[in-house]
DNA sequence: TGTACATCAGTGAACGCGCGTTCACTGATGTAC
DNA sequence: TGTACATCAGTGAACGCGCGTTCACTGATGTAC
């Protein structure tokens, strides 16, 4: 922990950052089959074989972009958000949407990385479900917000729940009642399991939407994507109960 | 086009339909980056080369597939809707969405190769754009139906619309008369840009949550998949105007 | 019906390529006394 | 501060593999007269 082994470990992760960014270029013009550590190091100017100094294998390489991904989408998000009021939640919930859409125009092949087919024969390891889930959350805290605030209007509940899928909303929202409320039942009671369930089909369509753009699934079929998404916005959060202020 | 040369081409099209079947299954094992036109015909008993009477290269026969899986899923859709009643509407609805769901569980990675990540340096030729919208077109000719026969009810409209995004609606209602209407536009009237919108929305969500479920995203959010697409089906349908019969 | 010719499916060797990973090694950097 | 040793990054050759595609060919099937 002295100096010159700081020195050290940082030359080391200057590396890996440098080995991530070919690779993310690669990913952008090959897509993640076609990602080679042959091609990364070749384009370093170093020996394909000094890549096993820093990664064990390419599946770890590739988990690691796939770390990378999710939090890269999942911090564009959350800065997104962070620069709206605290009260203004639907213009939260609108920058949201937007930010996710910026992000992944921005770094498709990211995106499909994560969002896409999964990669076959690569099976994620634990370390990818909490970065895979932040999006989510910054919509549940939302919601959250704006029923601790008082601010969240009732929905309307007519389409019948199954006891099964009861029971998957009540788990949301006790995970919601552990992880971002300390405690207070009382505002998640104000949500109830519609709009859990709510939450989880807005974070569906965001991310529908969006892989449908990136995909090719627009064409020909949605023009003003821009203006769609934010449409999908507003509706999403009629759906939930937020309002404008 | 005599009785020989008959045989002659049943043994070709045999012939096709063992390599997309063998192809199929290797697809499934191996996703479409990963499909070697050696391995199939490995597994056939066949030099790698005679693949070239049959398909010109390798993403020939990628198209190939892909088309397949439109037709397949469209198809599934397709038998769905036919099997309930013409004028219940919701329930086609319902069958449509859990025939995509099936058919998408049943047959995995040809879903992933059309509704996943695009495959890289692949280009999807136009042969492919009809049977990709048949689902939509599905979705959208119950609507018509219902509005047809007066039962698609006024739908709340109190998202705004911009400009462009209520020209993509137009353009989508103007698609629809000609052709499922031959002309009616008084049914189209009663219909409006925000149900063309809102079957887009649907048509997005339904795979949107398909995909989630199978590229999953929905591990430990969602366990009652069948429930919670039931469900979809059921909120996208009032959004759209319908109700049950 | 029989024969000469044309069409076609399929072969197998070859071309030229890229891949992930291992391993014994060199030489530079850092550590302990 | 100087020296002996340990750690570490990086090398380059090699292993064993698979790939898509081309091409001259053989032999069977179909066609025309």
């Amino acid at each position: 922990m002295n100096a010159t082994r700081g020195i050290r470990e940082r030359v080391r992760d200057e590396l890996v950052r440098e080995i991530k960014d070919v690779a993310r270029r690669h990913l952008s013009e090959q897509g993640a089959a076609g990602l080679s550590v042959r091609a990364i190091t070749r384009e370093m100017g170093m020996a394909s074989s000094a890549v096993y100094r820093y990664y064990p294998s390419r599946d770890a390489l590739l988990t690691a972009l796939i770390i990378d991904a999710y939090d890269g989408v999942g911090a564009a998000a959350a800065a997104a958000d962070a620069a709206v009021s605290r009260d203004d939640h639907l213009g939260r919930w609108i920058a949201i949407f937007r930010a996710v859409r910026a992000w992944a125009l921005a770094h498709p092949h990211e995106y499909a990385l994560v969002y896409g087919s999964p990669v076959p024969g690569y099976v994620a390891p634990a370390d990818t479900v909490a970065p895979a889930a932040r999006v989510a959350y910054l919509l549940v805290a939302v919601v959250v917000d704006a029923s601790a605030s008082g601010a969240l209007e009732p929905v309307d509940d007519d389409v019948p729940l199954t006891d099964d899928l009861r029971h998957d909303a009540e788990a949301r929202l006790t995970e919601i009642i552990a992880e971002l409320l300390g405690g207070r039942t009382d505002v998640v009671a104000a949500m109830g399991p519609s709009v859990a369930l709510g939450v989880v089909d807005a974070w569906t369509a965001l991310f529908g939407a969006v892989s449908f753009e990136l995909f090719g699934h627009y064409h020909r079929v949605i023009d003003a994507r821009a203006d769609h998404l934010d449409r999908l916005a507003v509706g999403t959060a009629r759906t939930v109960g937020l309002s404008a202020r």
